[in-house]
DNA sequence: TCGGAAACTGTAAGCGCTTCCATTTTGACT
DNA sequence: AGTCAAAATGGAAGCGCTTACAGTTTCCGA
């Protein structure tokens, strides 16, 4: 962009000549590199405002064979999770002069098209776990292209981070086993996604140590509507638990709420805990127990492992895990009553 | 990326040699243009595949004169509403083969330098009105770049769209007055943003088409801990109002439940209302009444609008307006008791 | 069997930048 | 004034792709 004499468009000839010097000069004051005398940085910073010259990024790309972008590829946006994920992530980046190009896969059935697209604008991609097929990845890999993996098992050849799941999810539900409440239901499907597979295997690693038998998974999906739907089911079949660990806020909250309106006192006659901790969570009565994640921290950090793939300052696979923290409230009968708003959004 | 032969990534050369054929003919069957045996396309897609092949979009991008790329600029990923206004704009974009490249600003004091390499990757702009000083965009329109902005006021040469704020807010403040609520305060400051200028635009219209003062704003940050603040302020000195028309959920939700621990009972004591419909308006009680604005939808149409300018199908400058909605819950005392959560987020 | 249009393929000229290398200018000392 | 290193500048060769144009092949009808 930037309106050139022609009225296309300026180029570094235009400033260069408007400037009265070569190319190379102008493209030394612009990028800062090499010297340059004082003379020579005034003209061209004069011409170049007086053209609004704005450098075309795909000519430097092709010229230093890097992009500096990174692509970030989503399952999708709902839920504040992936907003922190990405303001992280996009903090980091922009602070170390890297564009982020964003991609969501939602539910799309094959989006390798739009991927290798991508893989031809960035120098490296990050990868939530539910965003894509392995095999996907697994073609970046082998077009050398960096990958880091978020949420996902590590893989040959490629980065990861996560957040701690499984072990929280264990002595959450040892906290509740330990205060009486030894029929508990996990619900949520473990097979929806990496992170939800080691909730269950927190879950059940509390039971197994006890020498409790394994409750069998819930499998619902992750959404409100399912949970109100199984609550119902629960209340009609006047079905006994003693609580319920679910696979997230949204089916915790509605399964609350849903209880609640059903009679059914939570947390005295049932518990029930979320996972997430989104901001409803204050806000219902009582407020639901449930596991934060350091998202933006997350983002940060797959930001940060990616570049240093791309810069080639590590070669080794970096493998981390980032805790989590238990948030107690009241709906889980074992901590404070009810835990004031005091989290700010701002 | 890809690995050609020397390790290097495959480049159409490569692809060119291994197929035996000209580059010109690898392209045309790379982009499906122009006429191609089935045997050359045949022989083309099998190298491309053995080499990991990845086009170099920056190589395609100064050939033809084009990014195939928005830009978005945001303000922040805070709260469900960006991240839904990314969403709808990201689908939009993606079904129409254009690549995001997402730039926050959250406090950054000064992003031109950010925007302007924005703009030489990219064939157009979106930018959230929150997000840059309107002298930044001004720059950006000189240097002749696609603009849309989105929730601002609108500019010459730029294409805005922005949901209705006004008349929701007057209908809203309106409802409350007739039900016999005269002390009413606004609480947001609306010199925050354009948004909430309207917002308590259509507040003061309400109370003038009656003849009545307007009160003065009470010019709190849209935050939780302003909200919980604001609370206790009136909490402490005992000031009596019928009711709060909140800028946003936040600050209603925070009021909400601060109020509520202070022995206030809403809404028989005190009516409150938001804006935004997060969540968590769902799930405190009683219900957060509130005005819902179809953010996927606007950032659907933000990138529509681009999209039109930069493929100049269209030159004359469009101001869309989308229609909101008015959520009514227990909090205004005018509505239904409570509201069931309903709606998935899955 | 042949002519010519249609289908296909190749050559080469850019797109706008960076950067190596060579050349010119500067300026600090003799 | 003259020398020489250091600083500043310019020329020109790519980076990997698209595409206009020209050249070659194919194939149909006569």
């Amino acid at each position: 962009m930037g309106s050139g004499p022609t009225g296309r468009p300026a180029t570094i000839y235009d400033v260069a000549a408007l400037a009265k010097l070569s190319i190379a000069t102008v493209s030394r004051v612009l990028q800062g590199t090499g010297p340059v005398s004082a003379k020579a940085r005034a003209r061209v910073d004069q011409a170049a405002h007086e053209l609004n010259y704005v450098p075309l990024r795909a000519a430097r790309s092709l010229a230093v064979q890097r992009h500096e972008a990174h692509g970030l590829v989503l399952p999708d946006l709902a839920g504040p999770f992936y907003g922190d994920l990405l303001m992280g992530y996009e903090r980091w980046a922009g602070e170390h002069g890297q564009s982020v190009i964003l991609t969501v896969t939602h539910g799309n059935p094959d989006p390798s098209r739009t991927i290798r697209d991508l893989a031809g604008r960035v120098d490296g991609i990050v990868v939530h776990g539910n965003a894509l097929e392995l095999a996907v990845v697994q073609d970046l890999r082998r077009a050398n292209v960096p990958i880091v993996l978020v949420a996902h098992p590590p893989v040959t050849g490629c980065d990861s981070v996560r957040t701690e799941s499984a072990s929280s999810a264990e002595q959450l539900t040892s906290r509740l086993l330990e205060h009486g409440r030894p029929k508990l239901l996990f619900v949520g499907d473990p097979d929806s996604s990496y992170d939800v597979s080691e909730r269950y295997v927190g879950f059940s690693a509390a039971f197994r140590s006890r020498g409790l038998e394994v409750p069998k998974p819930e499998r619902v999906p992750l959404t409100e509507t399912a949970g109100e739907a199984y609550a119902n089911k629960l209340l009609e079949a006047s079905i006994r638990v003693d609580g319920l660990v679910c696979a997230n806020d949204e089916l915790g909250l509605a399964i609350l709420n849903t209880l609640g309106d059903g009679g059914v006192v939570v947390p005295d006659d049932v518990v029930v805990t979320g996972w997430d901790d989104v901001m409803a969570a204050r806000y219902v009565r009582p407020g639901l127990t449930t596991v934060r994640q350091p998202m933006a921290e997350l983002g940060r950090l797959a930001a940060q492992r990616l570049h240093e793939r791309i810069t080639g300052e590590r070669t080794r696979a970096r493998n981390d895990v980032l805790g989590t923290e238990l948030v107690l409230r009241g709906s889980c009968g074992t901590g404070p009553g009810e835990t004031k708003a005091t989290r700010s959004t701002g």
